[in-house]
RNA sequence: GUCCCCAUCGUCUAGAGGCCUAGGACACCGGGUUUUCAUCCCGGCAACAGGGGUUCGACUCCCCUUGGGGACGCCA
């Protein structure tokens, strides 16, 4: 069984690229049948946060991604770091260290100095050092040789050993490390394939030989380049916002973004839209994409215009709702009227919040330019129609607010523009809104006409 | 600095030696529809980083150069 994971350290906000890594495991899992699985990495106690944990997960299951079985916290498993430490100092795979860490400071200069990589040197390697407080212990690095492994995007990637060096998988405190965790967790959740950020790449040898000290089996690695800014530069919080949070809350889709985070850096042919369903079944790692993919913020607004338009219309209240409570007197049918009004003219869910602010507020502020334009004596006749014959309408429905419109037209005998952009002005305060009658609709029949009141005193 | 990885329109990408006069999407520009704005529709601009090989034939394979990214912690 195909079994995949997701280990974030709860160190922040999920982040866009993590995001992104915690949706290929997701879709390699589903299409396979397989297990997704998720575990906190949070054996750095000073920067891992509960309320980041709460944050990373929210954030998923915003996604759609669920995991199965339970979370495996890597904080509650010390004991287990602990006995595989002890097999490695049993089976001489590593050893005790009591380099301090001004004198790793100093080696580590000399070796830049002369142009060298800064590395461990192996100085205690072979002193057979014992157990003190305040050692750490190193793993045995092969000095000899060269590790090849083989992952799905990259092919064959080979790193002399030499190039590696005796990492520490014990601190001082006796804590276990990143790498050693990783290789254990992995060993112990049984899993079969590893999709991760191309930053690991170089962690990749040292885990293998960690995990063939153990005597386990190698996963199948997929290494993803990393998403870069709409420059092409690392992505950071001066491109806009690097967390899934932040598109939350700008009212990007969670279907819309799952798509756009799926094309990014993977592709199946020329297809571009696809809903969550469809990307699990057309889901391989074939499609994995060789280059870094920069993140572009257009792109992922047309991709959300297009799920404005798309989706159910629940799925857009549901997020309305999320981001805000400020229309929740108008009642759920009234909510659904503006989403089905506006969707279509949108990029995000917030816009429709920021466009139909003239709903609520009928103290809005007219711009003076637009003022001096359209409220004028000349206007007051056409002004003073309208009321009347809104006045006149019995029954409230879109239909007889057209007739009504049609009969002012012919009236007044103007074209509509003439017409509709003075009472555009006088109901929203600007030029730009939806069609006339629907917004005549939505407003209500004593809106308008305590709106048009207004518009006619202030030309008298 | 050392090692590893990458390289098709501005951006995301299609392309597995002849299907390529290099396709699609976003962005941009132009036109149309429209009750303003937006939507929508139609059209246009626009790329194989450079240089060597291999081959009858290279966007596709190899090498070099250049450019970009990543790693080099008692962080993960």
């Amino acid at each position: 069984m195909v079994i995949t994971r997701f280990a974030p350290s709860p160190s922040g906000h999920l982040h866009l690229g993590s995001a992104r890594t915690a949706l290929f495991n997701w879709l390699l899992a589903k299409n396979n049948g397989g297990k997704f699985l998720l575990r906190i990495e949070d054996t750095d106690k000073e920067r891992s946060k509960n309320q980041h944990i709460e944050d990373i997960i929210n954030s998923l299951s915003w996604l759609g991604i669920d995991y199965d079985d339970n979370i495996t916290y890597q904080s509650k498993r010390t004991d287990r770091y602990k006995d595989v430490i002890q097999q490695l100092l049993d089976n001489d795979s590593a050893y005790y260290c009591d380099c301090s860490s001004e004198e790793l400071d100093r080696m580590r200069k000399e070796q830049q100095s002369k142009g060298l990589k800064p590395k461990y040197d192996g100085r205690n390697r072979n002193k057979e050092l014992k157990y003190k407080k305040g050692n750490v212990i190193r793993f045995k690095t092969p000095q000899e040789g060269s590790i090849e492994f083989s992952d799905t995007l990259k092919g064959i990637i080979s790193i002399d050993n030499k190039e590696l060096d005796d990492l520490i998988i014990a601190r001082s405190d006796g804590s276990p490390t990143y790498n050693l965790c990783v290789v254990v967790d992995d060993m112990d959740m049984g899993i079969t394939h590893i999709i991760r950020g191309d930053d690991h790449v170089n962690n990749t040898p040292r885990q293998i030989h960690i995990l063939n000290s153990l005597g386990y089996k190698l996963p199948t690695y997929s290494h993803l380049p990393l998403i870069m800014g709409s420059d092409g530069k690392k992505l950071s919080k001066r491109h806009g916002a690097v967390s899934v949070y932040d598109y939350r809350a700008d009212g990007i889709l969670p279907q819309a973004f799952i798509n756009y985070l799926s094309r990014l850096g993977w592709g199946a042919g020329n297809k571009e839209k696809f809903l969550t369903e469809e990307l699990i079944s057309l889901f391989t790692v074939d499609g994995f994409n060789k280059s870094a993919a920069n993140f572009d913020i257009k792109k992922l607004h047309s991709v959300n215009k297009y799920f404005m338009k798309e989706l159910e219309i629940d799925d857009i209240y549901k997020e309305f709702r999320h981001l805000t409570s400020d229309y929740d007197y108008l009642g759920d049918e009234k909510i659904y009227q503006i989403i089905n009004i506006l969707r279509g003219r949108v990029k995000t869910v917030k816009e429709i919040i920021d466009n139909c602010v003239f709903l609520i507020d009928s103290d809005f502020d007219t711009p003076s330019n637009l003022r001096n334009k359209f409220f004028i004596k000349e206007n007051l006749l056409l002004y003073g129609l309208i009321k009347d014959k809104i006045l006149r309408i019995s029954e409230w429905e879109q239909e007889n607010i057209k007739l009504m419109i049609d009969s002012a037209l012919d009236e007044l005998s103007i074209e509509m523009p003439k017409f509709a952009q003075p009472i555009r002005v006088g109901l929203t305060g600007t030029t730009s809104s939806p069609s006339i009658d629907i917004i005549i609709f939505l407003l209500g029949k004593d809106e308008c006409i305590k709106r048009i009141n207004n518009v006619i005193e202030s030309i008298a």
